[in-house]
DNA sequence: GCAATATACTAGGACATCCAACGGTTTGGA
DNA sequence: TCCAAACCGTTGGATGTCCTAGTATATTGC
């Protein structure tokens, strides 16, 4: 990776804002953009541990989300609204699984729109390896104190909430 | 867009973590994918606000990064670093800007290696247009309180320099 | 019962990101 | 001096996300 910048680049941003005269927006800016970088920065991590297993994020969390239904599957419309992404990625992320035979498409008993996605042994071992070095080389070392982690779940549970994400 | 679900699914994951044996990193878990989840949603908001102007996040970003600099011009790789974006991200925004006039390449005066992005007039324009809509409709609407964009910037600051962004 | 509307999934296209590899330029040590 | 190593930007390929449109199936209303 490349060498750490001399200064904060958002801290600077921040500070430009400032003196354009827009002191009003100029936290939430840096808030935001600070948001926008430390999601690639956790992304790269996780990719890059999900790598060896032959999987990306998107695809690991449709395994995890089958891992944790009761019969190993879900509707492709249920796996969408829980994972909040676009049906067309959903369709991506199985046809990739179902190529590499971690998970089958089965038609829906009694709806004749819907396709079940279903976990396949394989599927079902992987997953579970997945988490585990995920768990150990991820989670375990964030970087976020406890506290810290404890702030962030809810705050950005008070913003998707807002956002519309869901109820209650 | 889509309505909210009856449950918050990422809780939902931290409670499967926590049932599974992981209780000690479920927190993170859940705090980490709340950052993923955050992070397309205001992307998504920004991206819409962007549309108008024939301008995404990544072509924003850098106009806005050049209209900052003294003389409204920087070489590719320093603004690669600053945007903390692999180069070829670059090379694909700069193509794009300069489509568009708003940006034009040039070359470095004493480096036969380096290329200088340089802002148009009307690139300078746009990117003032583009920013005080910005501002507006979602920096000065972001959905966090006040304290809790203090928090973030604090928090995701300690991270960025944990993970190696920049020191000092 | 049948037409109109709604829902589910998929195909194609645009965009962004990264990585690996390549050709041109500069730098630094033998 | 000169060549190897480092550096810079671009091209080509893979992946993911979204949007729009199209096909098939369900549901609703008259």
């Amino acid at each position: 990776m490349s060498p750490p910048l001399p200064r904060d680049p958002i801290a600077d941003a921040q500070r430009n804002w400032e003196s354009h005269g827009w002191s009003d927006v100029a936290a939430p800016m840096a808030a935001i953009t600070a948001i926008m970088r430390t999601q690639q920065i956790l992304l790269a991590r996780i990719e890059g541990v999900l790598k060896p297993f032959g999987l990306t994020f998107a695809r690991y969390e449709l395994l995890a989300l089958l891992s944790f239904a009761r019969s190993g599957a879900l509707p492709m419309n249920k796996a969408s609204a829980l994972l909040q992404v676009h049906p067309t990625s959903v369709t991506n992320a199985v046809d990739r699984l179902q190529t590499a035979g971690l998970v089958v498409r089965s038609p829906h008993p009694t709806d004749g729109r819907t396709t079940l996605i279903e976990l396949t042994a394989e599927g079902r071992t992987l997953a579970k390896r997945a988490t585990a070095v995920l768990n150990a080389e991820v989670f375990g070392q964030s970087g976020f104190g406890e506290e810290d982690v404890n702030q962030l779940i809810r705050i950005l549970g008070d913003f998707r909430r807002g956002a519309g994400d869901f109820t209650g």
